[in-house]
DNA sequence: TATAGTCCGGAAATCGATTTCCCGCAAGTC
DNA sequence: GACTTGCGGGAAATCGATTTCCGGACTATA
C-alpha cells in the first residue's frame, strides 16, 4: 500500500521527506507541516493537494525529526512490578492501546521488585525523553522516582501520591469490591472469615486490609477481631496464609486474599490437603486475573479493571499536560467489584441447616476430609 | 546524581547539550561525539576531560537528534500473538532485557490473533523506523509482514521463514523435548497416549504433532496410529480435547498437549469429572509457562526457554545487521527439554502390577471414579 | 480612495546530535 | 633537510521536521 511507483522508481514510505511532498503538491514545506499537524488555517484546495501528495508518495513524517524540534517525543513510560503476575500484562496491553490511539508509544519495564532494575529502567526513560510515566507498581518505594521528579516529568501513580509538582494519584476504591465480597460471604452464612494480606508497610496492602476489617465489623460478622495473616503477594505467600488459617481454631470457613496469586496458592494447599473448595472452605481473590477463570475451581474474586485503570492513567497524564497550575491535585477514582465464580459457597454446617438451593455447578470431586 | 548545580543554576540531564559539554571540556562538539561513540582515536587526556565534563554536567545525548542524523533509531519491534498466554510476557521481558543491554528500546505488540491489530502495529513500527523486528507469533500469516519486507527491515521469525532478503528463522527443535516426554511416559508404562494438537494449517503445530507421532512410532508404543485431536491452542481447545479423549475406547492413559494452556484446559475437565491426575490420567504440556508450576497438580511439561528464544532472536537481528551478503541463510537452533513435575505417573493398571516405588508427593485427594 | 486589520503561506532559523572534509603537526624515509 | 605519510581534532554540512518571522493580498471601515 505504502510503497508506490512514482517516476518509475520505487519510493519507500520512510524514504520520502517533507520537501518532496511540498514539491509534489506545489507548496512550501511549511505548508505541508501545517497540514499534517492541523495547524492554523490552510486554504482548503491547498490542503487537498497536500493530502493527495502525501497519499501518492506514501509519506510518513519522521518521528525523530519531529521530536527533535518540537521537544515532544510522543513516548510514555509504564512501570509495573512483575511481569509474571498476569494482572500486569493485561494492564500493559490496555495502556498501550489507549496510548496508541493518541499516537504515543510506550516503554514498559518490570521491576520484579528489584530496586536496581527500576533505577536502570527509569534512567532509560529519562534518556529517551518520555513525556510522562505511569507507575503501576502498587508500591511506595519513593526514591525510585526521584530522577523523574527532578526532570519534572508528568507522573501518575497508584494509591500513594508522588510528592511532586506534576503528578497525580489513581485512588483505587478497594472498599467497594471488598465490601461486596464480605457481604457475599455473609449471605452464604460465613461468620468467621480470614484475610490473607500482602506485605504490610505498603499502603495499598494496608488499604485492602483495612477495607476488609471495616467490612467485617460493619456486617457484625465476628465479635472478635477478624483473623489476618500478613504474607507475600505471591503464590508462596498464599500457601503460607493457607497453612496459618488451617492451623487456627476455630478454623475460618472462608479466606479473602489480597490478590489472586495468593488465592491460587491457597487453592493449592487446599487441594494438597484434600480440603474441598468451596464446600469445606470458600476462597476469594483480588484482581481478577485471566487465570482466575481457569483455575480449579474458578475463582470468585474482586475485579479491578485493567482497562479502567489504564484509561485512568492515560487520562491522568493528559490532565497533567494541559493543566497550567500544578495546584489542582484531584485524584482519579477507580472502582472495583465482585465477580462470583465457584470458589465460594455456604459453609458445610450452614449448608446442611439451610434448604439446599439449586446451583449451576458441574460435577465435582467427592469431599474426603471431615 | 544526574542533576547538578553548575554556575549557580540547576542543570537538568536533558537540558545539557553537546556544545556545553564541549565548552566545559575545552574541545569541539565533534570530539565529544567521537568520545561518546568510541569513534577513531581521541587522545587519552582529551577523552578523560570529556568524560569528566559529561559526568559533571550529567549529559545524556539526545536520542532523537542522534537517530535523525545517523539514521539508526535504536528501537526494535517485537510481535507476539497473545498477551494473556503467560509464555509471551516472559518472552517479552527477556527480549527487552537483551535489547536493553545493547541500548535498544523495544516496541511490543500483541496481535490477539487479530489481523487488523497486527497491521496497525506493524505500521507503527515502520513509522517509528525500527531497525529490526522479531515476530514471535508462531504463525505463518505471511502478508502481515509485507510492509516490513518492502522496507527491507531485518526480520527474525519462528519456525517459518519470511520469504525476504534480510530475514532469518529460529528453528525450534520440538522433537527433542517431545521425544523426552514420550519416553518418560513409556518408561512409566503408558502404551496408549493421546495428542492434543493446535490448529492444523500452522506449521508450528504440524511440527509438534509430527514430532509426537514419530516419537510414538519410534518407541513402538501403539501398533495403531496414535490418537490425535486437533483443537485450538487455548484453554477451551484443551477442554474439547479432553472430552474427545475421554470418549475414546480404549481410553488413553496419558495426554500430551501442544501447549500448556491446552493442558490447563485438560486438567480442568479431569477435575470436573473427578478423574484423578496423574493416577487415572497423565498429562503433559508444552512451553513451561510460569503457571504450570502453580496449577493442581504441577504440570509436567516441555520447556521452551524464553530466555534462549529471546537471545536467539536478538542475535539473529545482530547477524542480519552485520552480514553483508543476504545469502547465508543459516537458521538458528533453539532446544527444548522435558520438565517432570506431578501430572504424570504410571497408569493405574501398571502401577498395581509393578512394585510401587516411593515418590515424593504431598497428600492428595482420594480417587473417585474407577 | 486610503488605511488598518486579517489571513495565508513562503523563507529561513532551529532542534542536537553525527559525519565529512580538511588542515596542521609530528614521525618516518631517503 | 625536504617530502611523504598518518593521525588527531576543529569547522561546517547534514538529517527532517517544526516554528517564527515577515511580506503580500484581500477585506472592511471611514
Amino acid at each position: 500500500m505504502t510503497a508506490q511507483v512514482l517516476n518509475g522508481k520505487k519510493t519507500r514510505g520512510s524514504g520520502v521527506d517533507i520537501i518532496q511532498v511540498a514539491q509534489c503538491a506545489g507548496v512550501s514545506p511549511a505548508t505541508v507541516s501545517r497540514v499534517t499537524n492541523g495547524r492554523s488555517t490552510v486554504a482548503k484546495h491547498l490542503a487537498k493537494k497536500v493530502w493527495r501528495a502525501i497519499e501518492e508518495l506514501g509519506y510518513t513524517p519522521n518521528p525523530q525529526a519531529r521530536a527533535l524540534v518540537s521537544g515532544r517525543s510522543r513516548v510514555l513510560g509504564l512501570l509495573v512490578s512483575e511481569i509474571t503476575n498476569p494482572f500486569f500484562p493485561e494492564l500493559m496491553q490496555n495502556f498501550e492501546d489507549v496510548a496508541g490511539k493518541h499516537d504515543f508509544e510506550v516503554m514498559v519495564g518490570s521491576t520484579n521488585y528489584n530496586r536496581e532494575r527500576a533505577k536502570i529502567f527509569i534512567r532509560r526513560l529519562v534518556q529517551r525523553r518520555v513525556e510522562g510515566v505511569a507507575v503501576m507498581t502498587f508500591r511506595a518505594e519513593s526514591h525510585f522516582l526521584d530522577e523523574l521528579i527532578a526532570e519534572n516529568i508528568p507522573l501518575v501513580t497508584i494509591d500513594v501520591s508522588a510528592d511532586a509538582a506534576r503528578s497525580l494519584v489513581l485512588e483505587v476504591d478497594y472498599a467497594q469490591g471488598i465490601d461486596e465480597a464480605v457481604q457475599h460471604l455473609a449471605l452464604l452464612g460465613h461468620r468467621w472469615i480470614g484475610f490473607a494480606s500482602g506485605p504490610m508497610p505498603h499502603l495499598t496492602n494496608v488499604r485492602r486490609k483495612d477495607a476488609f476489617v471495616r467490612a467485617a465489623k460493619r456486617i457484625g460478622l465476628a465479635a472478635e477481631k477478624a483473623p489476618v495473616f500478613v504474607g507475600d503477594h505471591t503464590f508462596e505467600g498464599g500457601t503460607q496464609a493457607a497453612l496459618y488459617f488451617l492451623g487456627l481454631k476455630p478454623r475460618p470457613t472462608a479466606i479473602v486474599c489480597s490478590n489472586d496469586m495468593m488465592a491460587v496458592g491457597v487453592l493449592r494447599v487446599m487441594a494438597e490437603r484434600g480440603i474441598q473448595v468451596p464446600r469445606d472452605m470458600s476462597v476469594i481473590g483480588f484482581d481478577d486475573i485471566h487465570l482466575a477463570e481457569f483455575i480449579n475451581p474458578p475463582l470468585t474474586t474482586v475485579r479491578m479493571s485493567r482497562q479502567e485503570l489504564a484509561k485512568a492513567a492515560f487520562h491522568g497524564l493528559q490532565q497533567l499536560w494541559t493543566e497550567k497550575s500544578p495546584g489542582s491535585r484531584n485524584a482519579i477514582h477507580v472502582g472495583t467489584r465482585l465477580v462470583v465464580r465457584q470458589s465460594t459457597d455456604s459453609p458445610r454446617e450452614a449448608a446442611e441447616a439451610l434448604p439446599r438451593k439449586p446451583r449451576v455447578r458441574k460435577a465435582r470431586m467427592r469431599p474426603v476430609l471431615a
